[in-house]
DNA sequence: TATTGTTATACTCTATAACTATA
DNA sequence: TATAGTTATAGAGTATAACAATA
């Protein structure tokens, strides 16, 4: 009989608060959530990108989009721009004090991964990120 | 600059998704949360166990244990015994009905396994497995 | 005095429904 | 008619504080 450490529900659950147990302090100390940094790594990944479109990436519902970009609007980090093709939808920017941040997160990031993969050979870390880029699949969608 | 597919915990996170996704519907059915589903699994591993140490593998509090444990309990899948050398403690046992029930839902662990790591190999998988084994610690502790 | 577990309560996070404005 | 986004509200899920029983 198989035993909880064989789930990969719980495994990659767990793998995943240990990053953001590493995270947290920081995360803490800027007064953002997970979710928020991510979001903050989307835009800067498409700058322009949607808000509909950010929450297709981590699966974020829009009115609870609409309220995390309020917050890091109102921190400063994010623009709402308005597109000229279609006037409904805004595009989110980074603003060079959110490029910054994201800037600084990415250090801390890279961080936590050395201290959460410390046991792990830097081919294995790579292994693993081909795996799971496999897994939830790298192109960004569902 | 990175992109937030460097991020491993998007990745562990996007990844637990996945899985959870592929038992939703089986888990609803059965009245089931995944962290319940967790829980039955720690009992099956470990016939006995406090309802403190259950919490510590998964990192549950331990106000939200005693509804978790009292919701398990309440579909008869889980009973609770007291410890009668402390008997502040229960330890947790399942029924004939939860020990069913939990092998029944490892069959759909393994089918969830199976869609989610379809592109990936026998052998990439339990690489994999041991990669999250060591992230986590296989020792079931933090 | 510290610990296991329970209860009542409050908080955080997220989603539902109804709305505005654009398409 | 459908879609992007917003607002107000309700709902999960979880944690905090105070408690009882036991160590």
């Amino acid at each position: 009989m198989p035993g909880i450490y064989d789930s990969f529900g719980f495994l990659f659950s767990k793998a995943s608060q240990k990053i953001q147990e590493q995270l947290h302090p920081v995360l803490e100390s800027k007064g953002l959530i997970p979710k928020q940094m991510g979001l903050m790594f989307a835009i800067g990944d498409r700058p322009g990108i949607t808000q509909k479109e950010a929450g297709l990436v981590q699966q974020i519902d829009r009115t609870t989009m609409t309220q995390q970009i309020d917050h890091l609007e109102g921190l400063g980090m994010v623009r709402r721009v308005q597109n000229p093709s279609d006037r409904r939808a805004y595009g989110l920017f980074l603003t060079d004090r959110g490029s910054e941040m994201v800037s600084e997160l990415w250090e801390h990031v890279e961080k936590a991964h050395k201290a959460v993969f410390s046991k792990l050979d830097a081919e294995q870390v790579e292994a693993l990120r081909q795996y799971l880029l496999i897994i939830v699949g790298d192109s960004g969608n569902d």
